[in-house]
DNA sequence: CTGTTAGCGCCTTCAA
DNA sequence: TTGAAGGCGCTAACAG
């Protein structure tokens, strides 16, 4: 606990806390002169405002809360890192909460955030069924800007990225690149998200006039485990010759199943994933990924809030899209 | 801001704010039948209390604080997970700061962090210079525990990995792969962390009479660019067939200036790092990795800075050292 | 078992 | 230009 308080302070410098107070904020009704004995003697003994007693005192935090899936992620790790750093600049701070997809503790975070304990929230969605009605009344207490997991039933602030296209595209470039048979990797299902991407997919397919078959779609199972022997036993069955898939943790088991199955990628299957595993096209350039502007998601999602803050944003259902890029690796080269 | 407080509570239920309060503490002075009474209430008006009102009443905070040089870092981002797993078990909160190495950020926050906003501190040290008698000053008033990047002129409680060992097994397996002349890739050299990594590459080349030659040593550059560029001309000049990287920000430039040299990783060279790339062995299979518990770390140091809080830990000095584990690859054998 | 009172540190009236 | 006083919401000490 920082021991001294702006009593101590005022007591030092003999004026009262009121006036040091209104020095320490720059009030105009202080003389330059008070202002700078103020700040002189502050700055010597370290004095550092409790936040508490402000916060009490203004019904404001000066912190904001971010929630995720998952901190050790590639894509929301870097989304932090920008929301970090927009919250710098403007001397905020930042709680960290980690939901593991699961709503129950989504819900309970929410719930604990409604006691004024941060000024806003940043939140990418838990992949399960959502409470929209909860939603709603947590949105009525407290500014939410969602990024890039989100649902289009649930109102508010939404920074995504062209989940559609990148999906179609990629299945384009699979197409042009000679794949015959294209699975789709599956997840997020319940969200917007990951719906619009297996759209994208399945668009692509049609405008292609690929048939529309639907055991090329492998939904993901609860764990990487499962994933593994789901992916391996779809890659034995159904035999494609590439593969989308929507979510970066699929893609790795994916990897692993076709080593175990001495199926050579991409020569003998093509894989695409979005992800955001830096430097994931160096170490094995037969990856292609669609590459989401993590770190700018980030920014932006927390800039919004901010001008929220201020009043100075009047879209309250607004939906902002960023696009993805499309890194692709030329087909055969490696580099071991 | 939540609307409903204790003093509203108490009126609908016609009682005193003192007798809701400790209703809602489980207070043993409290007939179960009114704790009943009130718990009722306070779940229909989804009562949750202020924390400000709270912490400042009680001097703390059911806050921690963790700073990290960078959150988007394969090993921080677990090493948070770890740390958010535990303060979540425990209904604590976490703030998240990094540095981007810069000790005067560093400095910034953590004398922020005096004003009493948080419990204790968790930090891994950016790699400037530091300035000792500050965080001496910083640790008589909060507590502090340090993991991964430590410096042993830093008195605290400490959790790191066996650095040296580590990374004398590594040189050892090289040379007993048949290097002949293994370089270094310098970092961290202002922290005991690096020290000790270097110490350790230092002492296997000794111990297996390979010539002591500096020149072999290459010393991290200010950024991802110039550190390519560094690395790339002394693979040119020194021509080594292996290579010990310090840290994984500095085996990706030596990657990618190896596919620009037409230089086959592992067969032309053999390439370790200090790594906690999820899926990098996968990806490259002649990555060889030091792969360091970080999740597990974060696990440790959060659960230490708790024993603190509850007088439970004795030694302020004690430094607890984590194996990492030197995952081995094939020489040869590459997936695609 | 329950109520009254006071104060955590800060900031903003209001008064001087 | 400065000081005194009160209150943000909560809880511990003290009464009853």
């Amino acid at each position: 606990m920082g021991e001294i308080n702006i009593k101590k302070l005022a007591c030092e410098l003999n004026l009262s806390a009121a006036t040091v107070s209104r020095a320490l904020r720059d009030s105009h009704e202080i003389s330059s002169e008070t202002k700078a004995r103020v700040l002189e003697m502050a700055k010597k003994l370290n004095y550092e405002p409790n936040p508490f007693a402000s916060n009490l005192r203004g019904q404001k935090s000066k912190t904001i809360a971010v929630i995720v899936p998952e901190i050790a992620n590639n894509f929301f790790s870097l989304a932090i890192n920008g929301i970090e750093e927009v919250a710098r600049e403007r001397d905020y701070h930042v709680l960290i909460y980690q939901t593991h997809e699961s709503s129950a503790i989504e819900t309970s975070f929410l719930n604990r955030l409604l006691s004024g304990r941060v000024d806003g929230v940043l939140i990418s969605l838990a992949c399960e069924n959502v409470d929209k009605e909860h939603f709603k009344k947590i949105s009525n207490q407290l500014p939410v800007v969602f990024f890039d997991r989100v649902h289009d039933d649930i109102e508010g602030v939404k920074i995504t990225t062209d989940d559609y296209e990148s999906a179609y595209n990629a299945v384009q470039h699979l197409i042009e690149n000679g794949c015959k048979k294209i699975g789709y990797l599956l997840a997020l299902n319940a969200l917007s998200t990951g719906k619009k991407r297996l759209q994208g997919y399945l668009d692509a397919l049609k405008d292609n006039n690929f048939p529309d078959d639907g055991n090329l779609i492998m939904k993901n199972g609860a764990n990487n485990d499962e994933n593994y022997a789901l992916i391996k036993n779809f890659i034995v069955e159904q035999k494609p010759d590439g593969i989308l898939s929507s979510i970066e943790e699929l893609a790795m088991p994916c990897y692993y199943a076709c080593k175990e199955l001495n199926l050579s990628i991409p020569a003998d299957l093509k894989l695409i994933s979005f992800s955001n595993l830096a430097h994931a096209q160096l170490l094995n350039p037969s990856l292609t990924t669609i590459n989401q502007p993590a770190f700018e998601i980030g920014v932006e999602a927390a800039g919004i809030l901010f001008k929220i803050f201020n009043k100075r944003w009047y879209e309250p259902n607004q939906t902002i899209i960023l696009k993805s890029n499309l890194i692709k690796r030329e087909s055969t080269r490696a580099i071991a």
